[in-house]
DNA sequence: GGACCATACCTCGGAGTCGAGGTATAACGG
DNA sequence: CCGTTATACCTCGACTCCGAGGTATGGTCC
């Protein structure tokens, strides 16, 4: 997931590290923050994996940079995971917004897009519960515990929300 | 959150890990799977601490059976790990409905429970974006990519639902 | 000129997680 | 009676992640 974020923003414009961590704290941060101790790895493990670049430059402000490229593998390798996302980016509401945030750099191939938006589609709409009765899913209005209806209410808000938006922007892909 | 999920379920009554696994698998499974590779291990861990016992029962189906029970002690760290959440636990939208699954417990505790409720309430009011204009949140309408949009839009929704439910059991439990 | 802060990068140990694999037992179908 | 499936538990190596710590530079304020 962080290496989907981490080429994704490379894809738009070459960052360094700091930069690189101030766009990761907004995108994800609010919810949860992502340490030094795991981004410098992050990036040192795609730098080894060939999928960026660094080049030193005088720093403008203190300590010399390390802006980061990415590579005509990185710019692949972004593509790749974009095109087929593992089920858990599809599941997993944190890393299904990171798809989201970076899905436009497939702006060639609507069907491409399409065809994620349709997995999506298709998760949210297996009928599913946090709380089962034997294999029958437990709907909110026969749960008497106030937190766990609430839990369940609020995710049925959530999948209409996103269900109306997924139909409504997979018929503005199929005209295109 | 796999600790607080089992301390939680075990609160209940004493399972073997094959029905833990089963409740864990209804009450995250369908987001995020949990493998035996990491079940297991965290049972011994628990067990390790001290916050529960087995007793070792012959099979009714198959193998000999591991029946887990909740110590005194493991029902007071769950007590106090739902009384005072980490941070994490309030932002991050799978910990939280962990916490909300076993905000139950604390039934004799109103006042925590509401505390518990109002960290919540507190995270979601603050004004945050997925994408910052330097300092300034970006809002959806601001947006030109659709699926930039869309998650602005959802998450929009999503809060907006959920602060509705917590504002109606926040004044349910201050009635009480 | 010294304290302090923001910038900028890095390492290390410890913990948690995963997937792949392994061991048994009992029931069921052919 | 043999293969398959479901039950039930476990280990191991690889990997990721986090927090705590460290290094260094340049600008601002008093």
């Amino acid at each position: 997931m962080l290496k989907l974020a981490i080429l994704g923003f490379l894809r738009d414009r070459p960052l360094h590290g700091y930069e690189l961590r101030r766009h990761l704290a907004a995108l994800t941060g609010h919810v949860r923050p992502i340490s030094d101790g795991t981004l410098y790895p992050a990036i040192k493990r795609l730098e080894a994996d060939g999928l960026l670049l660094r080049t030193t430059e005088p720093g403008t402000a203190a300590a010399p940079r390390h802006t980061l490229h990415l590579t005509e593998a990185g710019r692949s390798a972004l593509l790749d995971r974009l095109r087929t996302p593992e089920d858990l980016d599809i599941s997993d509401e944190n890393r299904w917004f990171t798809v989201l945030a970076f899905l436009r750099h497939l702006d060639g191939e609507p069907e491409a897009q399409a065809t994620v938006l349709r997995r999506r589609l298709a998760f949210l709409s297996e009928p599913a519960s946090f709380f089962y009765d034997g294999a029958r899913p437990v709907g909110a209005e026969e749960v008497d515990d106030p937190f766990r209806r609430g839990m369940l209410l609020i995710a049925r808000a959530t999948t209409e929300a996103e269900l109306a938006w997924l139909r409504d922007t997979l018929a503005g892909l199929d005209r295109a």
